[in-house]
DNA sequence: GCAAAAGTGTTGGAGATACACCCATGA
DNA sequence: TCATGGGTGTATCTCCAACACTTTTGC
């Protein structure tokens, strides 16, 4: 047994715990993630990060997720999910630093509330054009878009992205966005409508010199389902 | 921003983190799962828990599991996974413990191997017939369980539960175990050569009065493949 | 020869995919 | 009247589920 493994076991070691999220949400061209310059240093001399925190002492881990986003984000009641945690010893420079990642998924009127007070600290970013991120955040956004990418095939996450009521058009291309393919429009409706999770509203939403669209409202806001 | 936020976002609180393990493997009656008597007391006075232990100050996640494993186990180069971290402020009566818990999966030949030295203070327990567990492990294993669970239909998985050379029926039971459910003999066959991961040694098993069965080998030992 | 598990194919149904045209609107 | 996205049905194919008998062995 070596000095390491003897340590381990007998003393319980002291680390901190953080939480980080990687909040997703539809911006016009595609999916967008939300990102916060790091303190203690601001403007552009601060590392672009994921929001996230220290876990206080006697913060459920969920809950300090929950804070944290409506702290830096002013958003609550958002859907949020555990992650994975990331433990690499020499993960963050200073100090042994364990974060518990979450991914949290935020409609549209959302993400333009944030977009219409625009911060310097804080702000979107196409998926697809993230700059550096501090420490190993790039890793966690990716393992959370597969897990996004995953749970839609067997899951009714979807409608987390989509306003409160919405188009079939809006969802699919939701689909669209996360799967990077795009789908028959037909299929889709029939696959949608066969859940039994959605009901039209009777309302329609006019834009554009075209027909208007029919509005749905998911039955259960804010639940996530599992499919077959 | 009341006392607690202040608290979590200024001061870096210091937390002990774990790691737990929910180690799976098939036994004569059906699947169970490796137990240890919790320290510091022993024998009948202390209470069953997970394998599991403190992380050290430069150890990878990862690695306290397999160290923990290969410790208090005496088993290395098990099939092993992150499956969540439970961090409820007041799981633990004496200090805030964060635990991030993992589960393994153990050939035949390796719970035979525990079996075979038997100690007071580890052995494998039917997973319906689980002790009254420390702390909140009984939700970590029901937790553990529904992944295996789920994993089985998308992945490769059960091949970790199985020896080097198997036969068919022998995996067939992994599977009809895990889901609480018998499969038809055809079908499953059948949807098993098609994944093409397996291959017949030309080798057979013989045992009891009838015919011997072929012995298959999973192609890729050690590494789990997700099919479709 | 008998008990016990191994091994083997075919058919029908459900669900997914492919595919093209008309509709309602604003400009 | 035209450009734009909304909305609809059918034929085919693929995959999964149901189902029963023969083979090989030990006793």
């Amino acid at each position: 047994m070596n000095t390491l493994t003897e340590l381990r076991s007998t003393a319980p070691w002291l680390v901190h715990v953080s939480t980080d999220i990687v909040v997703f949400g539809m911006g016009n061209d595609g999916l967008e993630v939300l990102l916060r310059r790091h303190p203690p240093r601001s403007g552009s001399d601060a590392p672009w990060a994921l929001p996230g925190g220290y876990v206080g002492p006697v913060e459920h881990l969920d809950r300090s997720a929950e804070h944290t986003l409506a702290q830096q984000t002013g958003m609550n009641d958002v859907y949020l999910e555990q992650l994975y945690t990331f433990g690499r010893p020499d993960r963050h420079p200073a100090s042994r630093v364990i974060t518990v990642a979450y991914y949290a998924l935020m409609p549209p009127q959302r993400v333009a509330e944030i977009n219409a007070r625009p911060t310097p600290e804080v702000r979107w970013y196409p998926i697809d054009q993230l700059p550096d991120l501090y420490l190993d955040h790039t890793e966690i956004v990716v393992l959370a878009r597969q897990r996004l990418q995953a749970k839609l095939a067997y899951s009714t996450i979807a409608f987390q992205l989509v306003p409160g009521e919405f188009t079939l058009s809006e969802l699919q291309r939701v689909y669209e966005t996360i799967l990077c393919e795009s789908l028959d429009k037909r299929n889709f409706r029939k696959r949608i409508l066969a859940l039994d999770c959605i009901e039209d509203t009777g309302n329609k939403r006019r834009e554009g010199s075209h027909r208007p669209a029919a509005l749905y409202r998911y039955k259960s806001p804010g639940k996530v389902h599992y499919i077959k």
